[in-house]
RNA sequence: CGCGGGGUGGAGCAGUCUGGUAGCUCGUCAGGCUCAUAACCUGAAGGUCGUAGGUUCAAAUCCUACCCCCGCAA
């Protein structure tokens, strides 16, 4: 049974469901998206994703500020709407917008929750060191990430997971989750699950200090880190004034003062073990290998990363 | 006009300011050696120096335009 809904949502993360939900034949009434921004090299205007998404599929889109004036709740009342679906849409929903949909509002979370509540729960839950992630499907309601749960599906997390890995699996499932929720929920045959209460944390956001890498964290805080923080916001450290990304590490065994290296292939002293690095990259340059990188910029045993 | 780095044999770089034989560390291939846990020795192949113009006796190098990659920043 096509419902008449509309879609909220800003990033990359917020694209595949909105396709699913497309192509599962659903009327999109309106997709709502932030406005678009000055972004990337050139600082040019450009749409977000979800937006250019819409727009090649046809759907109206608009581009609110804010949903806390009359005139954008009224506007979003007069959709007649059966249902909301938002997956990351960045914006407070009043609760003149959450009541407005004859079946509520639904939200696509990427964690189990109630862990994970809040604005970063893929990252924080690798750089937690978590064994399994995963979507929840849940109604929303005034609270942050608080509402009832409606389905919930896992995904392990293991040594090869990074952000970027996580991100694209957590967002495909969550396309399919949503298809299905939105039948279930129509026929009245998915019954919300109060969240417990125990077990809830809080995923700040990821802030552009927390890149920079301290070589007096352990070596294996470190290298979960890394592996979070791929691709935004990265890693790095500095070495001769120079910024260097780190892209991918191994903890090794060794000791010394954090931030020296151990030897002259980039094993570097951690608070505690050492680290590895296999894969680096220069400002201005490419990704490259740990020998390759090496070539055109030796590091020599006894050097002091900061 | 947001700021900035870069495009030189397969890889990573130097050379560009001060034009004048295209170089280094690796890899590859051939041969040798047998010890060294990124093996060692000898030799060889491999380059329109991002593209197009311009200046010049002479351009990787100076001038102009364009293409591509990336860091910061959002």
């Amino acid at each position: 049974m096509p419902l008449r809904l509309a879609f909220m949502g800003t990033p990359d993360f917020a694209v595949p469901a909105l396709r699913a939900l497309h192509a599962a034949g659903h009327d999109i009434a309106c997709v709502y998206s932030q406005p678009a921004r000055p972004a990337g090299r050139g600082r040019k205007e450009r749409p977000s994703p979800v937006q250019a998404a819409a727009e090649s599929l046809g759907s109206p889109v608009r581009t609110p500020s804010s949903l806390k004036d009359e005139a954008a709740q009224q506007a979003f009342r007069d959709l007649a709407l059966d249902i909301a679906v938002v997956v990351a849409y960045g914006l407070i929903l009043p609760k003149a917008i959450l009541d407005a949909p004859r079946l509520g509002c639904l939200n696509i979370h990427a964690s189990l929750l109630p862990r994970w509540r809040g604005a970063a729960p893929i990252q924080r839950a690798i750089l937690a060191g978590d064994t399994e992630s995963g979507v929840t499907i849940m109604q929303m309601d005034e609270g942050l990430d608080t509402g009832p749960m409606l389905l919930i599906e896992k995904t392990p997390i293991t040594g090869a997971t990074t952000g970027e890995s996580l991100h694209d699996t957590l967002s495909e499932m969550g396309g399919r989750m949503i298809v299905d929720a939105l039948d279930r929920v129509a026929n009245g045959s998915l019954p919300p699950i109060p969240q417990p209460e125990e077990g809830v944390t809080y995923a700040k956001k990821l802030t552009r200090d927390e890149a920079r890498i301290d070589w007096r964290d352990p070596a294996d805080a470190l290298e979960r880190k890394l592996r979070a923080f791929t691709p935004w916001p990265g890693s790095w450290f500095d070495l001769d004034g120079q910024r260097i990304k780190l892209l991918e590490a191994r903890v090794v065994d060794g000791g010394g003062p954090p931030g020296t290296t151990l030897d002259d292939r980039l094993t570097v002293a951690c608070g505690e073990g050492a680290l590895r690095l296999l894969r680096l990259q220069r400002q201005g340059k490419s990704p490259m290998e740990a020998a390759d990188f090496l070539r055109g910029f030796p590091v020599p045993k006894g050097r002091t990363l900061s």
